[in-house]
DNA sequence: AGGGTCCCTAAGCACGCTTC
DNA sequence: GAAGCGTGCTTAGGGACCCT
């Protein structure tokens, strides 16, 4: 156990509210500042008591003390201090029946803020970070197949740090703050993972380390404390800022047809060609017919390229897309059977049936892959065999996609994020294309095509408005 | 010796969020 | 549909201890 001598009680966030703190919980203290950070949002403030979970209680002050000295006793100053309890961990949830408190916004300022020392500490053997600095790289090397590195930009990312803040500081003058959906996820989902990235990113000399575990698919998932894949796309594009996005582009309806063209050697369904062609429009048409966002209608027609079911199925009774988009906009769907979504709804299970079944003739055990990755099953799955073939070959087209770059430029600053591959240099999208349709066969499109689109007279009419 | 209780930890599940 | 991370809660099971 090591602590920074010269950060003294009272000289942090915390301790200033926390009048009677007693000389061996520092340590505790401690710990809970250095993981204030990315959880403050997520424990419930009621006056000046804070809830934090079962685990951390017994990491600050050990359980058997927890149990024996502190929680039996009403009058210690920490049982008062974390006496409640809260459950689950979204805002609605955390903040039922309360506010986030000056002091939250307050504390988290002050901490950011104050980055006096950069001293790390321990507790209980684990090690924690405090005042930014990260000590340890807590990627499990067993789980990771390997890792690769790339250069970033970081000068770009401190400015947009920067901007980033600005929203929040004019909070540290109001005397209450209301509980603010939106500055939660803003904190949470944006400013926290950025500046995590900024300081993992610095500490290793200006180059991102990614960690890679490859799924039975052959997809490449990155995994660890700093994976760049789960973070918010537009977090993720800051850090890869002088990157060139190659997206393929209606990358799910595009290669599903292709695996389906293989095989019946008929052409596909004229409702998915024309979602393939007109993807943009028909999305944002669909969100006006239903009035609902932009956001949800590209989840629906997301969910229904890999299968989702409309309604029920399997264990609960309502789909993903009916919690999503909610019972009656999804009643209203499948009332009218002659408009376009529908259509497609219904060819798109067409297409996988026929993908399914044509694999189960074969064995209907296992599915080998297009990069020859093996899906053992023990009950046939007919989604979890679609989604193996289609990853599988989306593999393929990443694979191809690399070898393109890293031969042509000689470069290796490349990021992998399953149909997408961002890179240093620029490269020729006909040349990509090209090159890919030679070696694996696949027809692919890195950007929205322009030609043979319908006009949204002729697409409101397809969608029988 | 058997039964009950407490302590402690790990593992598993559930949930909520992100990406494609 | 695939997967990732982080968090909260429950449960299983072993060890230590005490009582009958």
């Amino acid at each position: 156990m090591k602590i920074k001598k010269n950060l003294l009680y009272g000289d942090n966030p915390i301790t200033n509210y926390l009048p009677e703190i007693e000389k061996e919980d520092i340590n505790g203290i401690m710990y809970l500042i250095s993981n204030l950070s990315n959880r403050f949002l997520e424990h419930k403030f009621d006056n000046n008591c804070l809830s934090i979970s079962k685990d951390m209680k017994y990491d600050l002050f050990s359980q058997n003390r927890w149990r024996q000295i502190i929680d039996k006793k009403p009058e210690h100053v920490f049982h008062k201090l974390f006496q409640l309890r809260f459950y689950g961990n979204n805002l609605n949830q955390a903040t039922n029946g309360y506010q986030i408190t000056k002091l939250l916004i307050d504390s988290y300022c002050k901490w950011l803020s104050y980055n006096p020392t950069y001293e790390l500490i321990e507790v209980n053997k684990k090690q924690v970070r405090i005042k930014d600095i990260q000590i340890d790289e807590e990627v499990d090397e067993t789980k990771s197949n390997f890792y690769e590195e790339v250069e970033i930009n970081i000068e770009y990312i401190k400015k947009k740090l920067i901007e980033y803040w600005e929203p929040v500081q004019k909070y540290l003058d109001k005397e209450t703050v209301e509980a603010d959906a939106e500055l939660f996820k803003f904190i949470k989902y944006k400013i926290e993972p950025l500046r995590k990235m900024y300081y993992y990113i610095s500490e290793n000399n200006n180059k991102l380390k990614i960690y890679y575990r490859q799924s039975h698919s052959g997809r490449y998932y990155s995994i660890g404390e700093y994976s760049i894949q789960s973070l918010k796309k537009e977090v993720r594009n800051i850090i890869l800022n002088d990157y060139n996005e190659y997206d393929i582009s209606v990358s799910a309806p595009l290669l599903l047809s292709q695996i389906y063209k293989s095989i019946t050697n008929e052409n596909i369904p004229s409702t998915i060609k024309y979602f393939i062609i007109n993807k943009k429009r028909i999305r944002e048409i669909f969100a006006e017919k239903y009035n609902i966002s932009l956001d949800k209608s590209k989840e629906f027609f997301t969910s229904l390229f890999f299968g989702s079911k409309l309604l029920s199925n399997d264990f609960k009774y309502n789909s993903a897309v009916t919690k999503s988009l909610g019972i009656d906009i999804v009643n209203l769907i499948l009332s009218d059977k002659t408009t376009y979504e529908y259509q497609l709804y219904k060819d798109i299970k067409k297409l996988f049936d026929v993908i399914s079944n044509h694999y189960k003739e074969k064995d209907n055990r296992k599915v080998i892959g297009f990069n020859n990755h093996t899906l053992e099953l023990r009950k046939w799955k007919k989604s979890t065999v679609v989604a193996h073939l289609y990853q599988s070959l989306e593999s393929v087209v990443l694979d191809s996609m690399i070898k393109f770059y890293t031969s042509t430029t000689n470069d290796f600053n490349y990021v992998r994020v399953h149909d997408c591959l961002y890179t240093k240099k620029e490269i020729d999208e006909s040349e990509l294309y090209h090159f890919i349709k030679k070696e694996t066969q696949i027809n692919t499109l890195f950007k929205e095509p322009i030609s043979k689109q319908f006009s949204d007279e002729e697409l409101y009419k397809m969608m029988n408005i």
